[in-house]
Parts: structure tokens; C-alpha cells; sequence
RNA sequence: GCCCUUGUAGUUCAAUGGAUAGAACAGCGGACUUCUAAGCCGUCGAUGUAGGUUCGAUUCCUACCAGGGGCACCA
């Protein structure tokens, strides 16, 4: 439609004589009363032809209206308003054949579709074993899920990868730390584990104020790991079966996609070695202090990247060089690989990337890193060095008790719900303040808000399905209304997230979207007899229910049968 | 010091250079024995400051103010 408006606009203005390109858009009005679709052109032209813009889109529009009717059969009006703006608005037909579209792609949309072998690896979650899965690590997990679901849906082949943070100093940390306080037997029996490693992680932390000594023991430990000492080794292991059980819990428990691969930073351990002869190759290493590095030119300002210690152990740069060099023979030249990590790491990515570039592994864009913003407390960061976290377990035993105190049967599903899209509904690059009112919300603008919605609607339809009740008294409404309209922008906006990465579009559209189906049902009496309005509504909410559930469905939110 | 990032109603968030800045919560005021109250309707209320670019700036640029983050052997 909008390449159609454009092209009549192109002709009108060749009629009248413009022959220069001009860069005019054609684009959705923020609000549905200035029509379907507007153009800024006369605005644009009017300041180089020297003309009052209203009364040049006036003559546009009459040179529009002028041209053969073939081409835009579907427009219903044109208007001129605003400064100049050209106003479309679309006849109903072509609603109804939206709405049409929607019922009969109800099972190929989205996440069936095969994927046209673009090939694209999203990492995320990526948590780190042995210490807690807090709410900190939720950001990643429930945003790189629904990026990897929007991807799919945009016919990618996507693989989800898991990159365990299940190597470095570390493990050495806490292998002293048990050493020194623990007792791993007790640990493997105890009903939290992760819970003790993390309190002699943050034992380790308190003593190595006292005791400079352990920093360097820590140090040794993790060289000890990486020369697969035996017992290092028969340590990191069992630490690893601990944690992985947990993590399973609590991904099947979010509703998370399984990963397609969880490959840890320890898989790539025996890899590192290439990519250090790669960087000698190219001549991009230094010895600097003991360490070895790589430089930037002076131009790109980000500073070195340390690549090995001095004690010649590996640092996580390398690991992630490994990583990437692995993923490009392992998946092809055109392997596209997005990194959903926090912001803090923004500089760091940079340095990753630009390295990348140097060492001829990828070229511009192939390397993406979605940041996300930290959830802060009001009086600062959270930091599982201090032991000041919240864990994801108290969270959501928290919002099962509230939802719970509705409905009991609902509450699993209601609570993950309203935690994942208390996320998703905001743009990810900011902080978020922890807040417990704020990040159970089940009301307004909330992800319960969306659910209970979709649940109506299936309400009503089943019941209509029973031939028992029909809306009355809506007839069919003169003036499109806001519903259809909104249902016909789902493809754009989900292309619009994919385009940006960013799952919040899709969020807040389904807000508008519930919104305005309550807006029009929300306050309806029902019938006990059939009436010959019945199929556009049925059809209308049938396409309100689909949208939902797919809209839902990328950001990774179930929809109960009940609520 | 250098780099990145964020400042929008009392609060939490939206806004692809466009039209009267859009929601929700809180506040105030309503409707109602229903498919639906985890809801519906109405109302009050906001772009950190100063410049610049533009027909048009919350959006782009510059400076300032205020938060947050990063910058050598953590990840």
C-alpha cells in the first residue's frame, strides 16, 4: 500500500512538472484520526517552490484525485491537514481483507515458518556457574528470549546459545574458598547449594580485604584448572552439575525456549591457541607489562585488549575470540552473532568487535551486542561480590503470592507473565530501579492485563461457538475502528522490533491493541439470539485473539485457558 | 581525566524529524446481577537548562546541570 501511495505521488509530481527526486515520506499518523497513511511531501516542496504548503497539498490532491482510479481502489479519502500533510484513508475492504489474511495465517505465522537459512546465533542468559541466578541475570534471559523468537518469526534459523560462564579466575576463587571454609559433600546434600558456593564466594571476597595473599591463590588455583590438575578439575565439575541443575529449573519455570546449544566458556579453552597465532600473524600483539595485548589506533580510542595475564593464563577476551573464530567455521563466513549482554560491557564489545575486524573474522554488522541496562537498587548496584542480590526464587514465590491471592490456579502462569513483561514493555537500554510494586504489577499496563484480555476474548467466542450469545446492538460501525486498524500494523511492527532489536514495540502495541478491544467490547451487552452482524464481529475478535497470542508469543508470555 | 549511557505528569514507562507529547499507577468522579471486574468510562497532570540545525525537534548537533556505567591482568 504505502509503495502504491508513493508511486501515485511520484506521478502527480512529474504531472506537475516537479522532475527533481525528492525525499518525501510516506508513513503511518500517530493518530488513526489523520488517516491510514500521510505524506509530508508538500512540506518538503514548498519552501523550494517558494508555495503556502496547504495550498500546494491542495493541488496535489486534486492532481491525485485527477489521476485514473486504477491503483487506488482501496482509498477511501484524501485530505489535506495539519501544516500540509496529505491524509489517506483506507475504505473498509480493505480491513476486512486484513482481517481475512490474519484468520487464514493462523497456523503458519511466526514461529513455523522454516527460515530461509539465515543463519544467526543470539547468546544469551549466559549466567555463571556457581553463583546466583538473580534478577540481574533475568534481563538477558527474558529479553535474548524474545529476540530470539522476533528473529524466528522474521525467517531466521535461529541458534540460541547458552555461553556458560563456567571458566576463569573465578573457579579459583571459589575452589580456595572451599577449600579454606567448605566442605563440598555437605554441599551437594544441602537443599540450596547454589545458595552456600555463593555465601563462600562472598566469604572469599570479605577475607581477601584481610588477606592480600588469596587473590594470588586464587590465581594459582584457576592456572592449576586450566592444567587439568585433577582435583581442580573434579571441583569445577561437580560445581557445574550443581548449578546446571538449577538453571534448568528455573528456565523451564520462565517459560524459556531450550537452547540449541550451551557450549561453555571451557569448551572453547582448547581453542585459544589459534586465535593467539592469528593475532601474531597479523603482527597485532604486544607484550605490555607482562601481559599480552592488543592495540587500537589511536583514532578508534577504546583502550588495549588484554589477552593473556602474566602468568600466561587466558583472560575472557581470548576466551570470547575463540568463541567466535569456533562459530565461524562451525556455521559459515555469514554466521550473523548477536551478544545480549548488559551495558556495562558496552566499551568491552567494542573492543571485541573492532578486534574482530582487525583479525579479518568479520566485517561491519556481522557482530551485534543488544545492551541492556542494570537493575539497580535506589541506593546502588547490585553485586554478588557483596552479597547484596535478590534472588529470581524469592521473586517469583513473591508474585505466585499476590497473583495467588486472585486466583490460585492461574498464579504460576499470571505471575511469569507480569515479570517478563514489566521487562519487555520498556526500552532495554535503561536501569531499572528494583522496585517489588512496580515488578509484579498485574495491573494496567501489564503483562496479567494482556492475558486477561486474550482470555475474554476466547471467552466470547466460545461462547459464540455454542450459538448462545452474540454481541448486540454494535452493529457493523460506520467509521473503521481502532481494533482493525491496529490489527493490521502487527507485521510492521514485529519487522520494526527485528529492525531494532528492541521487543518493547511489540509490547506497547499490545497494550494499544488490548486496549482497543476493550475500547469496543469492553462495555457490551450480550444477546441470546444470532443476528446478522455476528460474522464480521466473530471474524474481528477471532483476528484480535490471533494477533494476541502471536504478539505473546514473541515476548515468550503464555496465555492461561482460564482466568 | 577519557569514553559510553540516561534525564518526559507525583510515580513507572511510550513516542520511526511531524499534527493537540500517548499510556498505566496513585488522586478525584462515574457506570454495572456479566463473555468479561486482574475489567470499563470520565477527570487532573509532563519534555533538566541554554543555544543551534530544520517548514517543523522529546527525537539531530553544541555547551552546561544531574544520575548510572566502563577504562590492565574480574567476567
Amino acid at each position: 500500500m504505502k509503495e502504491q501511495i508513493e508511486k501515485l505521488i511520484k506521478e502527480v509530481l512529474k504531472n506537475l512538472g516537479i522532475e527533481d527526486e525528492v525525499s518525501f515520506v510516506v508513513e503511518h499518523p500517530t493518530d488513526f484520526k489523520n488517516g491510514d497513511y500521510s505524506t509530508n511531501v508538500a512540506m518538503i516542496l514548498s519552501k523550494k517552490m517558494g508555495i503556502n504548503p496547504r495550498d500546494l497539498a491542495e493541488k496535489i490532491v486534486i492532481e491525485l484525485k485527477g489521476l485514473p482510479k486504477q491503483g487506488f481502489g482501496e482509498i477511501n479519502k484524501i485530505e489535506v491537514a495539519g501544516a500540509g500533510f496529505i491524509n489517506f484513508y483506507l475504505g473498509r475492504e480493505f480491513f476486512t481483507e486484513n482481517i481475512n489474511k490474519i484468520l487464514e495465517e493462523k497456523e503458519n505465522w511466526g514461529k513455523n515458518k522454516k527460515g530461509e537459512n539465515k543463519k544467526i546465533i543470539v547468546e544469551y542468559s549466559s549466567p555463571n556457574i556457581a553463583k546466583p541466578f538473580t534478577i540481574g541475570h533475568l534481563r538477558s534471559t527474558i529479553i535474548g528470549d524474545s529476540i530470539a523468537r522476533i528473529l524466528t518469526s522474521s525467517s531466521f534459523k535461529v541458534i540460541r546459545d547458552n555461553h556458560l560462564g563456567d571458566w576463569g579466575t573465578q573457579f579459583g576463587k571459589l575452589i580456595v574458598a572451599i577449600k579454606n571454609w567448605g566442605n563440598l559433600e555437605e554441599i551437594e546434600k544441602s537443599e540450596t547449594p547454589i545458595k552456600l558456593l555463593v555465601d563462600l564466594y562472598v566469604k572469599f571476597h570479605d577475607e581477601a580485604e584481610k588477606d592480600k595473599t588469596l587473590e594470588d591463590k586464587a590465581r594459582a588455583s584457576f592456572l592449576k584448572l586450566e592444567n587439568k590438575d585433577k582435583d581442580a578439575t573434579d571441583v569445577w565439575k561437580r560445581c557445574i552439575d550443581l548449578s546446571m541443575k538449577e538453571f534448568e529449573r528455573i528456565y523451564k519455570k520462565l517459560n524459556i525456549t531450550p537452547f540449541d546449544t550451551i557450549y561453555g566458556e571451557s569448551f572453547y579453552e582448547d581453542k585459544m591457541k589459534a586465535v593467539i597465532d592469528d593475532v601474531k600473524k597479523k603482527n597485532l600483539g604486544k607484550e605490555s607489562e607482562g601481559a599480552f595485548i592488543i592495540e587500537f589506533s589511536e583514532e578508534k580510542k577504546l583502550p588495549p585488549l588484554l589477552l593473556l595475564k602474566k602468568d600466561g593464563s587466558s583472560l575472557y577476551a581470548l576466551r570470547d575470540l575463540a568463541t567466535d573464530k569456533w562459530r565461524k567455521n562451525e556455521y559459515g563466513n555469514d554466521i550473523r552473532i548477536i551478544n545480549e549482554v548488559g551495558s556495562e560491557q558496552k566499551g568491552y564489545f567494542k573492543q571485541i568487535i573492532e578486534a574482530e575486524n582487525m583479525l579479518g573474522y568479520f566485517t561491519e554488522g556481522q557482530r551485534i551486542h543488544v545492551a541492556h541496562g542494570l537493575y539497580r537498587f535506589s541506593e546502588g548496584k547490585m553485586s554478588t561480590r557483596k552479597g547484596n542480590v535478590i534472588w529470581l526464587d524469592d521473586i517469583i514465590n513473591e508474585a505466585e503470592k499476590r497473583a495467588g491471592e486472585i486466583n490460585e490456579e492461574t498464579k504460576e502462569i499470571v505471575a511469569i507473565g507480569a515479570l517478563k513483561f514489566n521487562d519487555l514493555k520498556r526500552d532495554s537500554l535503561g536501569d531499572i530501579i528494583f522496585n517489588w510494586e512496580e515488578i509484579l504489577n498485574i495491573k494496567g499496563d501489564s503483562g496479567t492485563y494482556l492475558q486477561y484480555t486474550a482470555v475474554r476474548a476466547n471467552s466470547i467466542l466460545n461462547k459464540a461457538d455454542m450459538n448462545r450469545s452474540i454481541i448486540d446492538e454494535i452493529m457493523i460501525p460506520s467509521e473503521i475502528i481502532d481494533l482493525e486498524k491496529y490489527l493490521y500494523q502487527f507485521p510492521e511492527i514485529v519487522e520494526y522490533s527485528y529492525q531494532s532489536l528492541q521487543p518493547h514495540h511489540i509490547a506497547t502495541y499490545l497494550i494499544e491493541l488490548a486496549s482497543s478491544f476493550n475500547n469496543f467490547y469492553g462495555n457490551t451487552q450480550i444477546l441470546v439470539e444470532e443476528n446478522k452482524y455476528m460474522t464480521y464481529h466473530l471474524n474481528l475478535i477471532k483476528a484480535f485473539t490471533q494477533t494476541m497470542k502471536n504478539g505473546l508469543w514473541l515476548l515468550g508470555i503464555e496465555v492461561p485457558e482460564k482466568m
